[in-house]
RNA sequence: GGGAGCAUAGCUCAGCUGGUUAGAGCACCUGCCUUACAAGCAGGGGGUCACAGGUUCGAGCCCUGUUGUUCCCACCA
């Protein structure tokens, strides 16, 4: 016990030693035990070859400290890990390697081959990022480890789609989507980022048929042209109206193209007169359909143009822009370019620019779907946290257009439809198809696509727990409790686990979304590979322990707000660990063998003072996690510890742990408190306080599956707390009054307590005798004779006076107390004046107003003591 | 075009359902190596809570408007 620790915390090491500890006696493991309540948490599954950045080590701490808090409440607290298969990012990623390391393409090796790659590459890398969850703390129940693309979850996503498909609620059809030309595939509009561009309205010559007259359009994409199959123009436009049923020549190519009308055509933009391009615009598509339109598609894979372009095929959509402007410059068919600015839809992936063109995909229908999920959030069986988030999801989930599931891609769930080459039928099916379900015949071939990686990450709530099977575990911890994740991923996630927990579980799949928002570095910018401004966890647990950034992470910001990040923070949650590491050095050198745990019978003054701040915080701590306000119950933990522990208790117990009689006494009420703030703490700093309650007197094997806390009413001392607040601030007064004069600690003074809470500054005398740099403590009721060589102040209940005539300049004693005096009265003045108005009176709360009444006395109080010292000064 | 957030100390941010004299960390100033901790201790300075109205006995908090700022959504080519 006596062994001689360093004075700083060291992290190192004794992380990793807790940790193994931890799983070696599997206390992260969940069972579903009837008697006991569930709370459950499904982890937002990281991309299976990423790497932990600071968003996760954010969304993981938050999802600890919650998983870790109940399982000390005596829930069944289960969280589930798991990573996902990440189509697009995955696949781009072992291409690359591909490349770089082979020189080939994926096309090189064809689908099979290509697969068994990513599957190793899975293989090697996938386990990297779980690695690095454990580094954070993260107590996941890692037998229960699940994989999107896992035989389990695979068989979930199978009986989805089959199912909604025999509900006519997935279908394929031609329609317009988004195209990545880089990531070579459909996108979902989620999957789309806006942003502004500055680029030209190009304005456009279309001659009519058979006469002169010619009409103008304006347009963005003027590649997109080559695809135009009409024009439009609003029914009330009177500059046009003569036109309509006639025929446009569109140039550079010759066709002839319809001129109608339209509602959706604005008279007042550009022109008034619409090019349509029903392949490659939604609006055109629809006006399209609308009018019998051709569709002609004149973009291939790549976004270049293809066969239908005539002399332009070949070139990339962006040449061909070019080559196009130039051809109708030179033919006097462009009339001008214009500036202008618009919002451009590109790839979230990758970037790219991408296409909004016509293909055959599948679409999951969601307007049945959006019904459920709507109701769920809006009758609060869902609750956002903060609330306002759901608003944002009821709008989007109102709004929403049919989901594009399919994607261009081979790693991924391969879409479960099989296409007959004699009678055309699809064949969608849970097992893999032999036959044609219509006409029998064995030559059927399987669709080529693979789903959105978002369909199978829908399904995670329940997937994972054993969805389709009737499990133990489905029945037990489903409807999860607890869903954390940021707002950025609403719409792709937490929207699509709605319905879809609705749809095939008929019951929400959490409980709870606490939603956070981005980690920012110091200057408030997105942290991002390309700007190089990433902050690396891993390097911060590195530096300063896994427990310095949780807490950083858990403090200095609001549910749903972003925060910045800053090693100053981490410094400062480094500091405070090596805060409560002193503070148990301390206690620990100070116990004796054998010592005895729990509260001794009889408590002093402060011993009752820490005993009952320490249980209401016990109290505001739990409300405080309960409401997801972790910010504000790690800040009190904080400020207890720091404070009321460290600079107030510690202190005071000094004296008792040096006489042997009472030493036992503060041990304990050390001990106890000390442990048990460790508990309260330890969901945010798992690792040091597992390390600190080990080494006081405990029973059990782990402070993490030791019992939380628990208010207790006789624990409480309001009596005692209010004598101990009154002694502090007259501490904090003598302490005030001899730094203002220059005082070293060292020149002891003795003081004189004119009170009339005799018996409160009684049982203060010996701490207070030390923590006020005292000699020695007279404690009277009445003042002494003769007042002139004494320094005065005056406290709440007490006058305290210090001999130290040597040292004070009485003139600015004078005008100090004048000043004191000055500032009471005009207290004094505001308060009577609360207490005049009638109003007040009738209305504030009786309690208010007894407090107000209660202030008014102690300022009169106040004022009288001030009166006396400053008489007492000029006598 | 619609919606939301933010605006509080020099900086980064708390401030829960309106109720003492608005808080913390960092930074700053003064004095201390007081044997748990200088990554510390003691003390201190610093805010007309963006602006203008309103509700209320009482507003940083509620309402209306204004300004600035950030973000999300939206198919005006």
């Amino acid at each position: 016990m006596a062994k001689e620790l360093p004075k700083t915390y060291d992290p190192h090491g004794l992380e990793d030693e807790l940790y193994d500890f931890w799983q070696k006696n599997g206390y992260f493991k969940a069972e579903a035990d009837a008697s006991k309540t569930p709370f459950s948490i499904v982890i937002p599954p990281p991309n299976v070859t990423g790497q932990l950045h600071m968003g996760h080590a954010f969304d993981e701490t938050l999802q600890d400290i919650l998983i870790r808090t109940k399982r000390m409440q005596g829930y069944a607290s289960l969280w589930v890990p798991g990573t996902d298969h990440a189509g697009i990012a995955t696949q781009i990623k072992v291409e690359e390697a591909l490349r770089k390391e082979e020189g080939i393409t994926r096309y090189d090796l064809g689908r099979e081959k290509f697969l068994e790659r990513v599957w190793d590459w899975k293989q090697k890398y996938g386990s990297r990022i779980i690695e690095q969850l454990k580094k954070l703390g993260s107590s996941c129940d890692w037998s229960r480890e699940r994989f999107t693309m896992d035989e389990g979850c695979s068989k979930a996503v199978r009986e989805v789609f089959v199912s909604l498909y025999e509900k006519g609620l997935i279908y394929r059809g031609s329609r317009i989507i988004n195209w990545c030309p880089n990531c070579i595939t459909a996108l979902s509009d989620a999957e789309v980022e806006y942003n502004e561009q500055d680029s030209h309205l190009w304005h456009i010559k279309y001659p009519i048929e058979g006469s002169d007259e010619f009409l103008v359009v304006a347009t963005t994409r003027p590649e997109t042209m080559l695809g135009d199959t009409g024009i439009a123009v609003n029914p009330n436009d009177k500059r046009y109206a003569h036109l309509i049923g006639k025929y446009a020549i569109l140039p550079l190519v010759g066709r002839k193209i319809p001129i109608f009308a339209d509602d959706y055509v604005e008279m007042e933009f550009g022109t008034g007169c619409v090019k349509v391009t029903p392949c490659h615009d939604p609006n055109d598509f629809d006006m399209g359909k609308r009018h019998n339109l051709d569709f002609i598609l004149v973009l291939d894979g790549n976004a270049k143009i293809n066969e239908n372009g005539g002399k332009y095929q070949g070139l990339d959509r962006f040449e061909a822009r070019k080559a196009i402007v130039r051809d109708l410059q030179a033919q006097g068919m462009l009339v001008k370019i214009e500036d202008y600015s618009h919002n451009v839809g590109a790839c979230y992936r990758c970037g790219t620019t991408v296409e909004p063109l016509t293909s055959a995909q599948w679409f999951v229908k969601m307007e049945p779907l959006a019904k459920a999920a709507i109701d769920v959030v809006k009758d609060h069986t869902v609750q956002f946290v903060p609330d306002r988030f759901s608003k944002t999801y009821t709008n989007w989930m109102e709004n929403v257009h049919d989901w594009c599931i399919s994607r261009q891609l081979w790693w991924g769930h391969r879409i479960p439809a099989w296409y007959c080459e004699d009678c055309g039928e699809i064949t969608v099916s849970r097992e893999d198809a032999v036959c044609c379900s219509k006409c029998g015949s064995k030559k059927i071939k399987q669709d080529e696509d693979v789903l959105d990686t978002w369909f199978s990450s829908a399904l995670w709530p329940f997937s994972t727990l054993g969805w389709p099977d009737k499990t133990a575990d489905l029945d037990f911890f489903y409807p999860t409790s607890v869903l954390v994740t940021g707002y950025d991923i609403i719409f792709f996630w937490v929207a699509r686990m709605i319905f879809s927990g609705m749809e095939h579980m008929k019951k929400e799949p959490f409980k709870t979304v606490f939603i956070h928002g981005l980690v920012r570095d110091a200057q408030g910018r997105k942290m991002s590979k390309s700007l190089g401004n990433g902050i690396d966890p891993l390097e911060i647990i590195d530096k300063y322990g896994a427990d310095a950034l949780r807490f950083t992470l858990a403090t200095g910001n609001s549910p749903g707000n972003d925060m910045r990040f800053s090693t100053e923070r981490v410094e400062a949650s480094r500091n405070f660990c090596n805060k409560i590491y002193n503070a148990s050095r301390f206690v620990q050198m100070n116990l004796t063998d054998g010592q005895i745990s729990g509260l001794p019978e009889k408590l002093e003054l402060e011993d009752k003072w820490i005993v009952s701040k320490l249980n209401s915080l016990v109290r505001e701590v739990t409300e405080n996690i309960d409401r997801f306000e972790l910010g504000i119950a790690a800040q009190k933990l904080n400020d207890f510890i720091w404070d009321d522990f460290c600079d107030w208790y510690i202190e005071i117990s000094k004296l008792r742990l040096q006489n042997k009689e009472k030493s036992m006494q503060a041990q304990r009420v050390l001990c106890y408190v000390l442990s048990n703030t460790m508990k309260l703490l330890h969901p945010f700093m798992p690792f040091i306080t597992e390390a600190i309650w080990q080494a006081l007197p405990h029973s059990g094997e782990s402070i993490m599956i030791s019992e939380w806390p628990k208010y207790d009413e006789s624990l409480s001392y309001p009596d005692e707390e209010a004598s101990m607040e009154l002694l502090m601030r007259a501490i904090k007064a003598v302490r005030n009054r001899r730094a203002e004069m220059n005082v070293p600690v060292s020149k002891k003074s003795s003081l004189i307590i004119v009170t009339d809470r005799m018996s409160d500054f009684s049982a203060g005398k010996s701490f207070m005798t030390k923590l006020a740099y005292a000699s020695s403590i007279e404690i009277q009721s009445e003042p002494p004779a003769d007042l002139s060589k004494m320094v005065s102040v005056v406290t709440e209940g007490a006058q305290i006076l210090m001999p130290l005539s040597e040292l004070v300049d009485f003139d600015a004693e004078l005008k100090r107390l004048e000043k004191e005096r000055a500032e009471a009265l005009a207290n004094i003045e505001r308060v009577s004046a609360k207490l005049k108005n009638e109003s007040f009176i009738n209305k504030a709360p009786a309690s208010v107003v007894e407090m107000e009444r209660e202030r008014l006395n102690k300022l009169n109080a106040l004022l009288a003591k001030l009166g006396e010292s400053i008489k007492g000064l000029k006598s």
